[in-house]
DNA sequence: GTCTATAATGCGATAGAC
DNA sequence: GTCTATCGCATTATAGAC
């Protein structure tokens, strides 16, 4: 048995589904939600504008679904770190390379569109807030703390290092979109300088 | 004589483009030019959506307008800092100071929705060309390498250093929209190890 | 299952009343 | 000088042919 066989799994319907999926986050990081039509989505996936809406209602569903993909696989990569191994710069560290790297990058854009942009639907407005960047963020606290003890990380509080970080981290993908594949991987060391 | 009196200076009109103009470049910067509706535009300036047309031929037409100011500033901008005192660490401190800057933040942040945008008028991209981030930051390279010579800023390629700061004061801009006024100005110490 | 054609809607831009 | 009403086009979303 080579595929695991699930009860009711339409697989060419899935497939398609994926495949439209892919094409919208790539649009949507990029132009955020107002920018974004869905003529570009469907020539971005390769088929006929109006084939999308046998897979989805709107394109404001297309929306709320990868922004909610986005915070819970955000959130998952945050609470497996403490597990990882290593000193907390090296947990940092690893952490920041995951980030930057191509598949989760669109994620995170897609995320800062939707946290910017007023004309988000309501449902991504809740999510938002239910998982809000200090509580997902928070969790990151501790290994911060434990650097700061172990004479890794630079004094201060510790929130506040941490938005930092992040909003560098930000600024860094954005321009990623110009730059070749893996350049910032280079510089993680340099960026860690900010915490030290 | 209190005020300059150019020749035909129509100044209530002048006042209304100013304040269209101004609401404008808020709601620009944020939502980028797609996501960008008049009518929001009009709503932040207080005035009806139909009047904006009496001041501006186009939405896009305000749009290349305010680009092209943002792009002259940030070149004068540049252009001035060889003259400011100080050593090249206080000349890059008080550059980004400057950029954090509530008036300034906008325009920077209106620059890089009209870089990631592929729908802005043709006028933008010819000047985006012109005043390409290459040569207009090229301006601060000897500025960086007479730091480098100084032993104030580590090794490395300085274009690829300016580069990287550039895109970390971006995020922190980005970012700049949830968080108090002057928050960032705490931070630049710690912004400037990035370079050292 | 996919495409093309078309209805419905929203937005940029204009016209005309005040 | 400003607003409201309206036109025309772009875009969303649906319907029907293959």
């Amino acid at each position: 048995m080579t595929s695991t066989r699930q009860p009711i799994a339409d697989q060419p319907l899935d497939a398609r589904r994926e495949q439209i999926k892919c094409a919208a986050l790539k649009v949507f990081s990029e132009q955020g939600i107002g920018g974004t039509k869905m003529s570009l989505i469907a020539a971005e996936a390769g088929i006929s504008q109006g084939l999308s809406y046998r897979y989805f209602k709107s394109k404001e569903e297309i929306f709320t679904l990868l922004v909610e993909e986005a915070l819970e696989a955000a959130q998952a990569s945050i609470d497996r770190l403490p597990d990882l191994p290593g000193t907390p710069t090296e947990q940092i560290r690893a952490f920041t390379a995951n980030m930057l790297d191509e598949s989760h990058k669109k994620y995170f854009l897609l995320l800062r569109q939707a946290q910017t942009s007023e004309e988000v639907p309501d449902r991504v407005k809740q999510l938002l807030e239910r998982y809000s960047a200090k509580d997902t963020l928070g969790g990151l606290v501790p290994i911060l703390v434990r650097g700061q003890q172990a004479g890794e990380f630079g004094p201060g509080d510790p929130e506040r290092l941490l938005f930092l970080y992040f909003s560098v981290v930000t600024g860094l993908m954005l321009q990623d979109i110009h730059v070749p594949e893996g350049y910032w991987l280079q510089e993680i060391d340099r960026l860690m300088k900010l915490l030290g």
